[in-house]
RNA sequence: GGGCCUGUAGCUCAGCUAGGUAGAGCAUCUGGCUUUUAACCAGGUGGCCAAGGGUUCGAAUCCCUUCAGGCCCGCCA
């Protein structure tokens, strides 16, 4: 059974409306990893409307974070709102609301486009709605309970003045700095770094927020939180998982919620990624490489306890190649072989919106690395695969966008990812090469040869060996030649192949030119 | 130190949430009209499933122990 599906089940056991969480903070550009907090949820809630639970899946902007540092990707000018919630400070580009907009915009187009549609909650707008204000007083009320389980549990020491409310000052508008120093509920009296002295009421919204540690639990019971998976750093022991579970127990009396554990998505040479590091892929790039079912595959067709490798390089081309042969099986066009799990399943999960009754047209991922690079655009690329009949002129709706969507993504990964090697460029004009007799002897012979065959690219190919024989030239200089006049460069994309998706005229063309 | 994950063909991995004769891709070798280049086809070679023990009629698959590697334990998924 897929993981999805067991998870769904268990959830089923118990017969409830299920609210499936997740929660990220929007501190800097959101990446590949925490998509998959979020996919692996919404491989669950698909799971469970199918089987007709009352469920809903949410997601949980945490805006209210202070900002903890300037990171590498901000300008140091922003060193004056470290400490400030990330609602409160100035957007980065200047174009969005706030520094949490300005990331979660882009995140949440990124849901969009792979299908995932939870109902978002904005943690700066439930604290100043004062929709945290029980779960504040309640915590207030157990100060010694939840210290002794934080102490006991995470191991830690807490200071001696220690409260469960982080306070916002009213002066700096900073969340980390301001100490308490005596409360007596609601009011709680505080000095702070900035040296303002002053006194907020805790009933009221927004004046400051509960630490990490409880905030997570007190949402749960708020929420009514049943499932949510955390990111294994979460999940150690003595960890924020462990407390959470012992808080919302003893203190909110609420039921722990399914908690499981999903592993790190790794970049090929270079480890986990590190938003404050500067190591990450956002997802938005990753979608701009990756077609949005191939992604959702990636992380449907692995089990959420196993750590994931990412290959920005060639092994995108990998994927989805193994992601269209899944397709092909799907539909019954190829046989399945042994080990593709949950083939089916899979299949389904990753579609983002509607699942296909038809097969959609496939053209080889690796084939449209090379076709894009000569026809550059779109109407182009149309032209190539229609005159060489790869598609049919008249293509369905669906199947066209489904091409052009894919050659969109190659394009912006030739452009940012692919390495030099799968990286060629027609040369307009005649490049500067030096030819030599052989050579130039060699290419007019292939231009006799090439005149009355068809375009066809298994022809061509014959054509050229044709002509290195008769000249007496290794074909590997043959080929070298080809490439030298159209590329500038000795190597390229297999021959036939690549000559016959260029325009016959222009090839001619430039072999005359070759030899003059 | 603790936690989680991983260890299956030369390499990358599937199979382990149904325990029942070892799978794929790449590489290599042979053949197909000579086929450089990650868009051929057909076939072959290649594995004591990390090691040891246990449960079972039967274990890569379940349990225990050991070894090796990776990652995580500062509110970074």
């Amino acid at each position: 059974m897929h993981w999805a599906d067991v998870l769904a089940e268990k959830l089923c056991a118990q017969e409830k409306k299920h609210v499936l969480a997740t929660g990220i903070t929007p501190s800097g550009p959101i990446h590949i990893g925490n998509m998959r907090e979020i996919l692996t949820t919404d491989g669950v809630y698909r799971s469970l409307i199918e089987r007709g639970a009352n469920v809903e899946l949410i997601y949980v902007a945490d805006d209210f974070d202070p900002l903890r540092k300037v990171y590498p990707y901000l300008p140091k000018s922003y060193e004056k709102y470290v400490g400030k919630p990330i609602s409160d400070i100035p957007c980065p580009c200047g174009n969005h609301k706030s520094y949490a907009d300005h990331f979660l915009k882009s995140f949440l187009n990124s849901l969009k486009e792979i299908g995932v549609k939870p109902r978002v909650y904005r943690a700066s707008e439930m604290y100043r709605n004062g929709d945290y204000s029980d779960a504040i007083q309640i915590a207030l009320e157990n100060v010694t309970k939840i210290r002794k389980i934080i102490e006991t549990i995470s191991k830690r020491q807490l200071t001696k003045g220690w409260l469960p409310f982080n306070i916002r000052c009213e002066q700096c508008s900073k969340i980390s700095n301001a100490k308490p120093t005596l409360y007596q509920f609601p009011i709680i009296e505080y000095k702070c770094d900035c040296g303002f002295e002053g006194e907020v009421d805790v009933r009221k919204g927004g004046v400051g927020k509960l630490p990490w540690r409880i905030d997570w639990p007190a949402r749960w019971k708020m929420l009514g939180v049943t499932f949510e998976p955390c990111g294994k750093d979460l999940a150690t022991v003595g960890g924020a998982r462990d407390t959470g579970k012992a808080i919302v127990e003893q203190i909110y009396n609420y039921p722990h919620p399914a908690l499981i554990v999903y592993e790190f998505i790794m970049l090929k040479g270079q480890g986990a990624m590190h938003s404050s590091k500067g190591t990450a892929l956002s997802s938005e790039e990753m979608l701009h490489m990756t077609p949005p079912e191939v992604l959702r595959f990636l992380i449907m067709n692995n089990q959420p306890s196993k750590h994931i490798v990412f290959d920005t390089g060639l092994g995108v081309l990998n994927l989805v190649d193994e992601y269209d042969r899944e397709e092909r099986v799907y539909f019954g066009e190829e046989e399945e072989i042994k080990g593709m799990k949950d083939l089916r399943r899979t299949y389904e999960l990753s579609q983002p919106y509607l699942l296909p009754t038809t097969i959609p047209y496939q053209i080889p991922y690796r084939h449209l690395v090379t076709i894009v690079q000569i026809g550059n655009n779109w109407n182009k690329v149309k032209e190539i695969l229609i005159r060489t009949g790869q598609i049919p002129e008249e293509l369905k709706e669906q199947d066209e966008r489904h091409i052009k969507q894919r050659v969109e993504h190659v394009k912006y990964w030739l452009e940012n990812f692919a390495p030099d090697e799968v990286k060629f460029k027609i040369h307009e004009k005649f490049p500067s090469v030096d030819l030599d007799s052989n050579q130039k002897k060699f290419l007019s012979v292939a231009i006799k040869k090439l005149q009355n065959i068809d375009w066809d690219a298994e022809k061509i190919h014959n054509a050229i060996y044709d002509a290195s024989e008769e000249e007496k030239i290794t074909i590997k200089e043959a080929f070298k030649t080809i490439y030298q006049i159209f590329l500038g460069q000795i190597k390229g994309p297999r021959a036939g192949y690549f000559l016959s998706n260029l325009d016959k005229k222009f090839v001619m063309k430039r072999l005359e030119q070759s030899i003059k």
